[in-house]
DNA sequence: CCCATTCGTTACACTTGGTGTAACAGTACA
DNA sequence: TGTACTGTTACACCAAGTGTAACGAATGGG
């Protein structure tokens, strides 16, 4: 029989998973990624090595398990747009939003280690990191070659996707700096807006006359 | 003093490299990534395991060994085209000379495992593909940035090189895939060509169209 | 030709990420 | 209450990668 969601184990289960990414959060931001074993997040966490090998396949996806939603909103960009909305256009939006995270941008600022300090620098970290980009990709890909019918193979929706995800990743991180450089909102709301019509002028008018001049 | 390059200690030096990489990558084909240790890579190579890591810093690098030289082709295409060619242009002549690794190719088919089908479906190898990717996309960016004379931090160099490059890669994989289905050299050309122009067309004309329909 | 230096290599001990297994203990459910 | 389930645990184990001191061949100067 299948278990209740809503079960006491899946409760616990659940918390257990909780504490041991929790755990593994601060002190990593306490100290840095490599400076902490698994076997010291296990015993500050009260549990066996084991149990977080369980919950968590390997070390780096401690730091990433929040990061599961990125995936859904790009996909819905594709396929929950309104009708008459181009793909294009739908991304732009997407990507006009991302100043909604300016405020957790602004308080992982504080902590002595933001969660980018952890992912830059470390190789490891960096490659979870692109498998997280390729995967969604590869998701964005996949809508694509099914709404444009395209046959198995064609290259086409897989570089569309893969320059949407890129221009995405790029405009984020680059909302990020203006954050790190300080500023009042509405100012980085502006500059952002700014460089993302920038952005999706080019790419909706084509890369051929890049660079400009 | 420094050693001169033609030295007896510089030749041991590489003879040993290529013998293990060599030895390595035997292993590799006939048997798969992970089903081979380094330790047992040492002692094929009648080497110790602590010389293995003095030459390639990780397990991975063994495979890699060779594709150095992919990123100075693609830096090349941005900083060495004639004079008039735009950027796009550059890279289009790029991809369409990758037909000339379809005999490459051809001859990998007969090994039991291609290079790659070593990479793909091994997580650890994938990533580090990646990580190579990546490169040469920064490289890529930074070159285009300089001669955009674009201001630091400006996000369209970058988002300009991962189209490229993930343009360049989705082509070589496409020709990769009409290689394994067999077929004479004139009709996968053709293809091929074909493949190209539709690409380009549409990084050129934007991508505001797409899909069409 | 000999001597001192350099440096690639080695043996060895060690750390750490990750796995396999069998047993334990609390939950679910009849 | 009894039984099947399942998350957790202890423990033994494997493999990647590092640090170190020492060995020995290449090198170059006197």
């Amino acid at each position: 029989m299948p278990m209740s969601a809503g079960g006491l184990r899946e409760l616990k289960k659940n918390r257990t998973r909780q504490l041991i990414a929790d755990t593994a959060n601060a002190l990593f931001r306490a100290r840095g990624f490599d400076e902490v074993t698994v076997d010291e997040i296990a015993a500050a966490a009260q549990v066996s090595k084991k149990t977080v090998f369980n919950h968590f396949p390997t070390k780096e996806d401690l730091v990433f398990y929040r990061a599961e939603n990125r995936e859904a909103m790009s996909l819905a960009a594709v396929t929950d747009r309104p009708a008459g909305v181009s793909i294009l256009d739908s991304f732009r939006a997407l990507c006009l939003a991302q100043t909604r995270f300016v405020a957790g941008m602004r308080r992982d600022l504080v902590h002595p280690r933001s969660f980018f300090d952890l992912v830059s620098g470390n190789p490891s970290l960096e490659r979870k990191m692109h498998e997280v980009n390729e995967r969604i990709t590869r998701v964005l890909a996949d809508a694509l070659a099914a709404e444009a019918g395209a046959e198995p193979g064609d290259p086409l929706p897989r570089i569309v996707a893969s320059t949407l995800v890129g221009a995405q990743r790029a405009l984020y991180r680059r909302l990020r700096q203006r954050v790190r450089e300080g500023g009042p909102d509405e100012e980085i709301e502006r500059a952002h807006r700014a460089d993302v019509e920038r952005v999706f002028d080019l790419l909706g008018k084509g890369l051929g006359g890049y660079p400009p001049g």
